[in-house]
RNA sequence: UCCCCGGUAGCUCAGUCGGUAGAGCGGGUGGCUGUUAACCACUAGGUCGGCGGUUCGAGCCCGUCCCGGGGAGCCA
């Protein structure tokens, strides 16, 4: 096995035999000599190759192309040019797979619109490269975060029947054949489906997580989520992942604490452990992202009712498309207000009205609003929604069936209210959405290998 | 789904008043230098998104469809 440009470029000491592989990034040709760059996904930087006329594969230099891979022996030695402090001396230079001239990617910047068009030869971009290194380092920090606080991750259903879910448009599941479905008086008959009912993709695992959250007590689900909204937006997609805690034994309060320490130490990790990387976003995508990133990991977020926050944005003297009301929705310009700015930080807006949200939520005693909560971040919007769970069984019961929802579905959900109910909350966090906020990438379509939106699936 | 903007070489873009297609990068050829998005010269490369219309003449004006982007709603 090669060795990786990465391990190569913090090596102590010169190195009499190596080996690395990896892909062409530039070609520099002089006379009697070529420099070749070369960049395996390790890190961010490339290998600076230097193929002497005296090397026995030497012959073989123009045929290596930006877009080639290559797989080069040779020395590591100190580098006398400026840029670099190692480099290899070729002995051998071997074409492991040719780039022809139409290789898509040239040596300059690329509108994020074409590589889209690409993307199964975007992530050998630098851009690219970095994100979905900085991608799975992030998961694994979620993961970490949630384990030394000793929440157990849970696997929680990808496919669902209960259509109880309450979170949005669901993609069908079936094996029907749709072009002979069966019926029975003129609606499908599901119970010739595979399942015998009808099933769905997943909208949110929590339903299904607060079982294990009445038991192990700290849980999380971390996993693919599914709404087949028709959004067009730089932040929705029909495909995505979603983090979603939920705690036993804890209110509103405990769960904006979770989300807010949560997000900060996310933050704070990107901050240090993918420095290298973070920079090209600081240099090439967004020149505040170190300032914005380094106020949301030392400052507490701001919470604010939604009383009080509709009052704020009343009184702030701004002329709002729509003008902010006690019952309505927080617009999007409402949200960027609060975060971009008048308080220049996140923000959590708790107690919202009833009507606005979900059967689940639990009411609170002033019989008009229940235990919400979002956390609002400039740029982005909507990060995290969560809620203080319905855990009294009366009421959740009542506001089941007030929406006119049929009991029946929600039988092992009431269940868990039935026996040994206890206050719980959580929350959904939207792990591209966290993506594009410590990267400063403003489409979300770019924080993820393979986008799934309307109208598109092609890779 | 609604509103707005856009589609010109492999890529990024320019194209004036409607007058018949341009640059840089990338490719090819040659030169030169321990080079750093290397540099210099030459060269190849176009159904101007599709269809229809107006006009002596359309990349440019009109209609329509397709595709892309931004904003809004829904939300994570």
């Amino acid at each position: 096995m090669p060795e990786s440009v990465h391990s190569l470029l913090h090596s102590e000491s010169v190195r009499d035999a190596v080996t690395v592989a990896g892909w062409v990034r530039t070609r520099r040709d002089s006379k009697e000599f070529s420099f070749i760059e070369v960049n395996d996904g390790s890190c961010l930087a490339n290998l600076q190759i230097l193929v002497e006329a005296a090397c026995q594969d030497y012959g073989i230099v123009g045929t290596v192309h930006t877009g080639a891979a290559i797989r080069v022996e040779g020395e590591l030695v100190a580098s006398p040019g400026k840029g670099q402090r190692w480099e290899v001396r070729a002995r051998r230079l071997q074409l492991v797979g040719p780039a022809p001239e139409d290789f898509p990617l040239q040596k300059k910047r690329h509108t994020d619109e074409f590589l889209r068009t690409i993307a199964h030869l975007r992530p050998r971009t630098n851009k690219y490269g970095a994100m979905f290194r900085i991608r799975a380092r992030l998961a694994h920090a979620v993961h970490e975060f949630f384990h030394q606080r000793g929440f157990y991750w849970i696997h929680t259903p990808i496919i669902t029947g209960a259509d109880c879910e309450g979170a949005g448009e669901m993609f069908r599941v079936t094996t029907l054949d749709l072009d002979n479905i069966p019926k029975v008086n003129g609606a499908v008959d599901f119970s010739q489906d595979f399942f015998g009912k009808e099933a769905n993709l997943t909208v949110s695992g929590q339903l299904s997580v607060e079982t294990c959250c009445l038991a192990l007590g700290k849980v999380y689900t971390f996993g693919p989520t599914f709404r087949s909204e028709n959004s067009n937006t730089s932040r929705h997609m029909a495909e995505f992942w979603m983090i979603e805690p939920e705690i036993a034994f804890a209110d509103l309060r405990d769960d904006m604490a979770l989300g807010e320490e949560l997000v900060r130490h996310l933050v704070r990790f990107v901050q240090q452990e993918c420095a290298e990387d973070l920079d090209l976003f600081a240099r090439f995508v967004d020149k505040d992202l170190p300032a914005r990133l380094e106020n949301i990991a030392s400052h507490e977020f701001i919470r604010l009712s939604y009383t009080e926050t509709v009052e704020l944005l009343q009184k702030s003297g701004r002329k709002f498309e729509f003008p902010p009301a006690w019952g309505h929705d927080l617009q999007s310009e409402h949200e960027r207000f609060l975060t971009e700015d008048h308080f220049k930080q996140p923000v959590i807006v708790y107690d919202y009205p009833r009507e606005m949200k979900a059967f689940y939520m639990r009411q609170n005693d002033d019989g008009r609003t229940v235990a919400a909560m979002d956390i609002l971040v400039p740029a982005i919007g909507e990060l995290i929604g969560g809620s203080q769970r319905e855990e009294r069984y009366d009421h959740l019961e009542r506001r089941i069936a007030e929406l006119g929802f049929d009991l029946a579905d929600y039988w092992w959900y009431l269940d868990t209210r039935k026996y040994g109910t206890v206050p719980h909350a959580g929350f959904g966090l939207g792990f591209e959405r966290l993506l594009m906020l410590v990267t400063g990438v403003g489409n979300i379509r770019d924080v993820i290998p393979f986008p799934r939106t309307p109208k598109h699936l092609e890779f």
